[in-house]
DNA sequence: TCGATAATGATAATCATTATCACTAACAAG
DNA sequence: CTTGTTAGTGATAATGATTATCATTATCGA
């Protein structure tokens, strides 16, 4: 028996108008600005509701959370020059199936993460390096 | 130039000791009774040196940061029931490889995590549900 | 033996997140 | 429409993991 809210609603658009991977507190400047009695707080807790809904899909690693509006399970790429989260889609699915039916217990979901370099940062250290 | 440390032996022998995947707090809480003058945050320095020369491996999720003695990059199952870490090599290196060559960048390591219940808890938890 | 400085221990600080709690607002029932 | 129940909020304290700080100690080459 959920009731309505003006600050889900705001959260639950803020995240699925982006096609990047933001932060709690990434959502909260963004949405501070036109909803200015917003707290933080409410940000996180309504983060964790949707999330339990499966209404958004949480991304845990390199540090802070991030939050995401594509609930089907997929890998993510980890940028450690700037922090940038891309999704890996074609490495999904292939893995887990096999695997989860050799273990000795009950696999309920899994996540391959990817670290490097993205594009980007590549060039612009090569770059650099020419010096 | 890193010098000799009685504390940072000490922390190197006690993960290598150890088959499971102990955090910084469980070592720490380990080593305390031998060496009443350590401090915490000598274990989590030295630590992080350990994962910087490549003589352990950090293992993230979960909440706090597991460390490891196998540095070849292996996938772990983390059980959400009772928090423990248990090793998947035969989830490894099948994925990556295909993965990294279409990639728009590089890719320096990646790491399947998978989730759910191992099988002590899988077993009590149905034990506990006949009642 | 000495001196430069790596390493330590104690603890304050930080960062992400959760808990608390008094107050506000949604909404079903009267 | 007025209400009563209680979900939701905002502000902030608390937590847990980890890092930073800093005065002191220890390593080790000169």
């Amino acid at each position: 028996m959920p009731r309505y809210s003006r600050q889900r609603e705001a959260i639950r658009k803020q995240v699925s108008n982006r096609k990047d991977h933001p932060t709690a507190e990434t959502l909260y400047a963004e949405l501070k600005p036109k909803n200015p009695e917003l707290s933080l707080a409410t940000v996180y807790r309504n983060l964790n509701q949707l999330v339990e809904w499966g209404e958004v899909a949480r991304i845990d690693a390199c540090g802070a959370a991030r939050f995401d509006w594509i609930v089907e399970p997929h890998s993510h790429f980890f940028c450690r020059e700037c922090g940038c989260v891309v999704d890996m889609p074609e490495a999904d699915d292939k893995l887990p199936r096999d695997i989860a039916e050799r273990f000795d217990g009950v696999i309920e979901s899994s996540a391959s993460n990817f670290f490097g370099l993205c594009r980007e940062c590549m060039e612009k250290l090569e770059r650099e390096s020419r010096s």
